[in-house]
DNA sequence: TAACCATACGGAGCAGTGTTCCGTTTAGCA
DNA sequence: TGCTAAACGGAACACTGCTCCGTATGGTTA
């Protein structure tokens, strides 16, 4: 039950050249790239893959489950930080934003059409820390942590290099718009 | 340059069947339903459909032209019906947000990836009525209506019968805050 | 060291998109 | 009644994500 059946040496090196390949590839021409150019890229066919990521989006986990992380920790981290709990909540959400906004379209993965386990992964780790930093705020009564998080999701969409759309901008009104 | 050669009777009954049968299918399995659905169901050939709809956003826009019609000619109307400027933009938004989140994944073509003819045609419509009524309620600088317009395009993704996510709401929130 | 086989690999192939192409049919006119 | 521009139908193409299965190989065991 403990711990799992160590993976063969080719499997492994094969694991983080196709996660360095997708990280190149996803800077290169978006989180929307084709799959086979990640394989191509990765000098790897498409059965493997596949074989170590089942889905599209649990590549896109793997690539980004880190700064994921990060951000996720970086919640309680400011709540401690600030004496202002709105201040805190208003820097968190920035945070999130620049991470949505800096990853050609990762913005759009946040609306799972379906359960993809990408918009799943995303929110049962984000939503809890929204959550915490609400409370704190007592803005709890005004959103629902998943809510806020869908909706500064959605107006990062398309966000990128468009000097027709700050992003930014929008997610602040919305969070003033939340205090009013 | 005044009139347009007349078409051919056919061509013309089949334009109108071809409306009707989208707007059947769209209603059914919403905007994303493949073409070949709707050329089956108004009982004609791909050729045809791509003749009278160059492109998918084509058929798109010529379901909604009337709707998005509507929608434009209700700003003005609402400014002149009201005194309070920032009343008539809050009813309009909501008009326009009824109208996305009615149709099934609509408010997905407002983020049009290129420019698509779809994208171009809703933002060309709307935003000019989005303008006026900015500029009645003295808050044209704090937002370009084009942004505000794609902003709430964003927030109504995803939001059609779903329970966990209001739009409604969170647009609200986002005029709330154009107003702090 | 040699043989063995579970593990992992490659890439052709499938199914589902939007769109194009072109041989066939037909409406409308002389 | 013919003729032709206009319109039609649907097979085929290009591009997706994803699957399948025959082949190769790492690592263990005799």
């Amino acid at each position: 039950m403990s711990g799992t059946k160590p993976k063969r040496a080719d499997a492994r090196r094969n694991e983080k050249t196709l996660l360095d390949a997708a990280a190149a590839v996803f800077v290169a021409s978006g989180v929307d790239a084709p799959v086979r150019d990640i394989a191509a890229k990765a000098g790897v066919g498409m059965g493997t893959i596949y074989r170590h990521f089942p889905t599209r989006a649990d590549l896109i986990v793997a690539v980004y489950r880190h700064q994921v992380e990060e951000c996720a920790e970086a919640g309680p981290a400011l709540l401690a930080a600030s004496d202002a709990p709105h201040a805190a909540l208003a820097q968190w959400i920035d945070l999130f934003v620049d991470f949505l906004v800096t990853k050609h379209g990762l913005a759009g993965v946040m609306q799972g059409d379906g359960f993809d386990s990408l918009h799943a992964y995303f929110l049962e780790r984000l939503v809890p820390v929204c959550a915490e930093l609400l409370e704190a705020a007592e803005l709890i009564a005004r959103v629902r942590p998943l809510e806020l998080m869908r909706g500064v999701g959605n107006l990062c969409v398309g966000a990128e290099d468009n000097p027709d759309y700050d992003a930014r901008r929008l997610v602040g009104l919305l969070i003033a718009g939340l205090r009013a």
